[in-house]
RNA sequence: GCUGCUGUAGCUCAGCGGUAGAGCACUCCAUUGGUAAUGGAGAGGUCGGGAGUUCGAUUCUCCCCAGCAGCACCA
C-alpha cells in the first residue's frame, strides 16, 4: 500500500502506510500517548481514533488535557454508557436521543414505569461497571436499509423514525460501546474506561416530549453531569449549591421581600422591604425616562373586549387573557371585559386623542402598566414568570425614518440603566422577518436595516435569530442569565407596522395628508417582577446602598446608648436614609449576625464610647472590621453613597 | 398544559393506621453584653383541600389545589 504523509501540529511530518488509524499513529509517537489518546482531528475534522486514514492529512491527537474536546467526548460517551446501563437493567426500555449539553448530557427513554431516585443510583452503579470493563468502542458505517431493519427487529421505533429524518446523502454510523450499539454521529472515545468513573453524576429525571413536540409522547429524560476529574465535578456541585443560595425565591423569604400563596398563583404579595426596593427602582426608571423625553401616562386595567377585538388580541391571544363578566344584576350593561395583557392598545387610544402633526413625532408614551396574562401553570417561576406584573412599557410613535435614531437612543438608555443596576454584560438578539408576516418586503428591509444599523452603530455584539420576529415587525431582545444559568428576556424593542393602522393612529405629514405612524414597543426592565428577580440574584441580595431596602441599622450595645441610637436614626432619616434602630435587649453579636443575614449593608453600633463623643462604629456587610466616625461625617458619607446613580454629579 | 416529585408550627425538616416532634424564629423572665447565636421558661399545628377504605386516616386509595425539576408555551 502507498505511503501517506501525516503532518502533526508541531510541523513535523511522518510517513505511514495508507489505512493507518489514529490510534496506531498515537502509539507510534509514544506508548503513553497511545494510551492517553481520546480522539483526533483529521484535516481539522473531529474523528475517532479507529478510523483509517487513506491520504495525506493534517493530524492532531486529543487527550484529556484538551478540555473542550475531552469534555465533549466524556459527556457523549457517558450518554451512551448510561443508555447501555438502562437497557441492561431494563431490556424493554426503548432508547431515543442523548445529546451533550452544558456541563453534561441527557438521554431520553421510553419506559412505562417512571424512573425513581433509587433507579438513578442503580444506573450509576451499572455505568461504573461498564466503565471498569474498559470495553473498546468501535464504529461502522451502515446502509439505511440495514439500519432500519436492525432497529425494527429490535423494537426500537424511535430510532427508525430518526433514521427516516436523516438526509439521504448522509452516512449512517453505528457505534458499539462493548456489545451495546447506538446510531450516532460520533466521534467517541477509544474505550469505555476513558470516562472517569468518579467524575460524573446523574442529576435528575424529568419528562420531555419526543422531538420537542407537545402533541407527541412524553418520554423520560435523565440528566447527568460529567467532568474530566473528581475535583471539577465537586467544584460544579459546589457551584450549584452556591447558586441555590442566591436563588431569588430563597432570598425573597430571607430578606422578607415578597411571598406567593395558593389563592393567587403567579401574583406577587410584596412586603414592605420588597416594595421599597420596587419603588426605588421605579422612581429611578421614571427619572431616566423623563430625561429621555418620555411622557408618562396611566391607562385602564379592565377593558371591554371590543378594544381587544380591534387590536387583534382577542383573536390571537384570547386564551392567555383573564376575562371578567358583569353579573346578572347589571345585565343591562352586560359586557365582557379583559384584564389588559399589554398596554399598546390603550396607548394608541391616548395617542389618538386630538390630531397629531409630524412635528409631534417621535411621540413617546410611557406607562408602568399593570398587566395580567394567564400563563400555563407549569411555566411559572418565582418572580421570573408570573401572571400579574408591571412593565416599564413605552410606545414610540414615529415615522419610518425615525426608527433608526429612536432605536439607537433606546439602546443607549437601556445600556445606561443596566450598567447602573450592575449588569455590565447583556445579550442582544435580533429577530428578523418570519414566514407569515404583515407588510411589504420593502418595509421589512428598511425596518430590519434600521434596527441592525443601530446596534452596529453602538458596537454592541448581537446574534441574529432569523424568522423569529413578530408578524408585525422585527425586534430586538435583551437577555440576562439568572443564578441557576437560565436565560430571561428583559428588555425588548419591537417595530410595529400593523397595530397603529388597525387602531386608526394617524398624523398629519408635511404634505398636509394623513399618514400612519410606525410604533416601537419597548421595555427596558421588561417587567419589574422579573427584573427584580434577576437583580436580587445578581447581587445575591447584597444590594448597593442606593437600592438596599434597609440601608442602615443603628444598634445599641448597651441600653444606656438607646437615646443616642434614636438620635442617630432620626438624623439619618432626616436626610432620606432608610435607617432603623435596634434597641432590643440582645447582645451586639446577636444583632450583627441577624442584620448580616438580613443583608443590611451598614450596621452602626453604638456603645457608651460613641455616646461620649457623638460618634458611631460602622460595620459594612461582608467585612469583619469596623471603624468609628463622627456623626456628621457618617451622615454625609452615607447620603452620598445612597444617592441613586442618575442623581450623582458625574 | 404534560411527566415525575413534594405539601406536617413563621422557617428548615423528622415522624407515623391509634388525632404529632426537633432546631431556629416568636412571647415572658433573668442578663447591659463591644461587632455573625447569653441563659431559662412558655406559647404555637383541622399534618394543602375534598371524598373513599377502616372501629379509627396526618399516615392507605382516588380527585382537586399549589409548589419544585424538566418539557412545551412565552403572541
Amino acid at each position: 500500500m502507498a505511503d501517506i504523509s501525516i503532518s502533526l501540529p508541531d510541523g513535523a511530518a511522518r510517513s505511514y502506510p495508507a489505512g493507518i488509524t489514529g490510534a496506531e499513529i498515537a502509539s507510534d509517537i509514544s506508548k503513553s500517548l497511545g494510551k492517553a489518546a481520546f480522539a483526533c482531528a483529521i484535516d481539522g475534522v473531529f474523528s475517532d481514533l479507529s478510523i483509517p486514514i487513506n491520504k495525506d492529512a493534517e493530524f492532531q491527537i486529543y487527550t484529556s488535557k484538551d478540555e473542550e474536546q475531552a469534555l465533549e467526548l466524556i459527556r457523549h460517551d457517558a450518554a451512551h454508557i448510561m443508555a447501555r446501563a438502562v437497557q441492561e437493567l431494563w431490556p424493554d426500555v426503548q432508547v431515543t436521543i442523548g445529546p451533550v449539553i452544558k456541563n453534561g448530557w441527557y438521554y431520553d427513554f421510553d419506559r412505562d414505569e417512571p424512573f425513581t431516585e433509587d433507579d438513578l443510583k442503580t444506573i450509576e452503579k451499572k455505568m461504573r461497571e461498564i466503565i471498569n470493563k474498559r470495553e473498546p468502542v468501535r464504529t461502522e458505517v451502515w446502509d439505511r436499509a440495514r439500519a432500519i431493519k436492525f432497529y425494527e427487529d429490535n423494537n426500537e421505533p424511535y430510532k427508525v423514525e430518526l433514521i427516516d429524518s436523516i438526509p439521504g446523502d448522509e452516512d449512517l454510523r453505528m457505534y458499539w460501546h462493548g456489545h451495546w450499539q447506538d446510531l450516532c454521529r460520533g466521534p467517541h472515545l477509544a474505550h469505555t474506561g476513558q470516562v472517569p468513573g468518579d467524575s460524573f453524576k446523574l442529576m435528575s429525571v424529568a419528562g420531555a416530549y419526543w422531538r420537542g413536540d407537545s402533541s407527541r409522547k412524553m418520554l423520560q429524560r435523565i440528566y447527568g453531569v460529567a467532568f474530566r476529574n473528581k475535583v471539577d465535578l465537586k467544584a460544579h456541585l459546589h457551584m450549584l449549591e452556591e447558586a441555590e443560595k442566591r436563588d431569588h425565591r430563597r432570598l425573597g423569604r430571607e430578606m422578607d421581600l415578597f411571598h406567593f400563596q395558593e389563592e393567587a398563583p403567579g401574583m406577587v404579595f410584596w412586603h414592605p422591604n420588597g416594595w421599597t426596593l420596587y419603588r426605588v427602582l421605579q422612581d429611578y426608571m421614571r427619572r431616566r425616562q423623563n430625561a429621555d423625553g418620555y411622557l408618562e401616562i396611566n391607562t385602564p386595567m379592565v377593558v371591554d373586549r371590543k378594544l381587544w377585538e380591534a387590536s387583534g388580541h382577542w383573536e390571537k391571544y384570547r386564551e392567555n387573557m383573564f376575562t371578567t363578566e358583569i353579573d346578572d344584576e347589571h345585565a343591562n350593561e352586560k359586557r365582557t371585559n379583559a384584564l389588559k395583557p399589554m398596554n399598546c392598545p390603550c396607548h394608541v387610544q391616548v395617542y389618538n386623542q386630538g390630531l397629531k402633526s409630524y412635528r409631534d413625532l417621535p411621540y413617546r408614551l410611557a406607562e408602568f402598566g399593570s398587566c395580567h396574562r394567564y400563563e400555563p401553570s407549569g411555566s411559572m417561576h418565582g418572580l421570573m414568570r408570573v401572571r400579574g406584573f408591571t412593565q416599564d412599557d413605552a410606545h414610540i410613535f414615529c415615522t419610518e425614518a425615525q426608527i433608526a435614531s429612536e432605536t439607537e437612543k433606546f439602546i443607549k438608555l437601556l445600556t445606561r440603566v443596566y450598567q447602573d443596576l450592575g449588569f455590565a454584560e447583556f445579550e442582544i438578539k435580533f429577530s428578523t422577518r418570519p414566514e407569515v408576516r404583515a407588510g411589504s418586503d420593502d418595509v421589512w428591509d428598511r425596518a430590519e436595516a434600521a434596527l441592525e444599523g443601530a446596534i452596529k452603530a453602538l458596537g454592541h455584539p448581537y446574534t441574529v435569530d432569523p424568522g423569529e420576529g413578530a408578524f408585525y415587525g422585527p425586534k430586538l431582545d435583551f437577555k440576562l442569565t439568572d443564578a441557576i444559568g437560565r436565560e430571561w428576556q428583559l428588555g425588548t424593542l419591537q417595530a410595529d407596522f400593523v397595530v397603529p393602522e388597525r387602531l386608526g393612529a394617524t398624523y398629519i405629514g408635511e404634505d398636509s395628508h394623513k399618514h400612519t405612524p410606525v410604533m416601537l414597543h419597548r421595555a427596558t426592565l421588561g417587567s419589574f417582577e422579573r427584573f427584580l428577580g434577576i437583580l436580587i440574584e445578581n447581587y445575591a441580595g447584597k444590594f448597593p446602598l442606593w437600592l438596599a431596602p434597609r440601608q442602615v441599622v443603628v444598634a445599641a450595645i448597651v441600653s444606656d446608648a438607646d437615646e443616642w441610637v434614636l438620635e442617630v436614626v432620626s438624623r439619618l432619616k432626616a436626610r432620606g436614609i432608610r435607617a432603623e434602630a435596634d434597641v432590643r435587649n440582645e447582645k451586639i453579636n446577636y444583632k450583627v449576625r441577624e442584620h448580616s443575614i438580613g443583608k443590611v449593608p451598614v450596621i452602626l453600633a453604638v456603645g457608651m464610647r460613641e455616646v461620649e463623643d457623638q460618634s458611631v462604629s460602622m460595620r459594612r456587610l461582608g467585612s469583619k472590621g469596623s471603624a468609628v466616625h463622627g456623626i456628621d461625617e457618617i451622615v454625609e458619607l452615607l447620603v452620598v453613597e445612597a444617592t441613586p446613580p442618575d442623581l450623582r454629579g458625574q
